[in-house]
DNA sequence: CGCATCTTGGACTAACCAGTTCAAGATATG
DNA sequence: CATATCTTGAACTGGTTAGTCCAAGATGCG
């Protein structure tokens, strides 16, 4: 079989994607992308390239795809911002529930393996997180939070998002998940009440 | 040399414990593990153990030194519930300001790397964190919070200490590590002043 | 001093790793 | 049908992995 490509490559990267999200990048081979995408050696190479630029591809496709979802959620955040700020946790709520995926969060994974990653990657990781926090402090101004409050809140919030990726995987049930949005959601429910400067 | 044991066990531990905190249990090997620990492979094998015995007993330890120092920053929380929790996260912090070892966390680190950990290590993780919202929800009990607050917070603080563990990684700054922090409180202070349920 | 005991370093094994190469074969075009 | 083009699977390479083994040598005890 040859003279037309026999896979598809959206589909293909998807696997490789969640190959490294479960396992990291240590943990997984070209093997187990191998068998993952069902692709052989040579064709991952000619079409995806090498693990490394792999990966990159990969982290870049999961970080626009939700990066994409987070930006919606928040888009009514000037009208609704407690509302827009529960829309932004149920994305990541909905990926953990999701059967079909993996728990805990690509762009976390990379963050922690930063010491052993290309810097190349972990620039992106860490470029990736400070775009969920540009998202949220537009969103939380929009929401006519005092610039301090906006700018504190994008950082908390993005960090206990990123601690959803950990007690994920630390096996955390939806409710405890919850729970730890709860607090937040009333702390931020406050401040727009009652600014903090 | 020989006939009397040529190195400190505890040392070794802690250099193994460090190079497996930085690196990730896939990410060290044991030539790395030789050279952070200064031992030769077969003396790592025969003091120390395997590579998966060894990890676990690092895990053990890390989470026995610091679950310690947790304890005693949470002793004073009857009296003073505030500082006592904050005093917790000060155990965090100063543990990533500490430049002799790495930031993250070898808890967190673990619990990312769950699907591709032996079961034993990583039920071991999970029971940490577990035993880290114990500490929480008995001080915040002690402290007056009501039940369902004390349970609450414990999990939402537990899980916003693990966030500083990914964010660190990051390269987060230690003023963004304080906002995050910050947040958290506040919502606390409020919940002490008129609980929630 | 002599002997038994234990540690140590280095050599060794078998498996696995990322990455390359290439002949065989399938397709598209004329 | 013929030919040029591209994909594919499998074999191969050089390096690294975890784990084992053992001879050499240092120590403690009598």
């Amino acid at each position: 079989m040859a003279g037309k490509k026999q896979f598809d490559v959206d589909s293909a990267l998807d696997a490789a994607m969640v190959q490294f999200w479960r396992a990291g990048y240590a943990d997984t081979s070209l093997d187990d992308l191998s068998r993952a995408t069902g692709l052989n050696r040579s064709s991952i190479y000619s079409s995806l390239g090498d693990k490394d630029a792999l990966y990159s591809r990969c982290l870049d496709r999961y970080a626009k795809r939700y990066g994409d979802r987070y930006e919606q959620a928040l888009s009514g955040a000037s009208e609704e911002p407690l509302r827009a700020v529960r829309a932004f946790f149920d994305v990541t709520l909905e990926r953990i529930a999701d059967p079909d995926l993996p728990d805990g969060c690509l762009v976390a994974q990379t963050a922690m393996a930063t010491p052993v990653l290309s810097p190349h990657i972990a620039t992106r990781a860490i470029e990736a997180l400070g775009f969920q926090r540009a998202r949220l402090r537009t969103a939380l101004s929009a929401a006519k939070l005092a610039d301090g409050d906006a700018d504190d809140f994008a950082v908390h919030i993005a960090a206990v998002n990123q601690s959803l990726a950990v007690m994920s995987r630390a096996g955390a049930s939806r409710k405890q998940l919850h729970t730890v949005i709860d607090i937040t959601m009333s702390a931020l429910s406050q401040t727009l009440r009652s600014p903090r400067g």
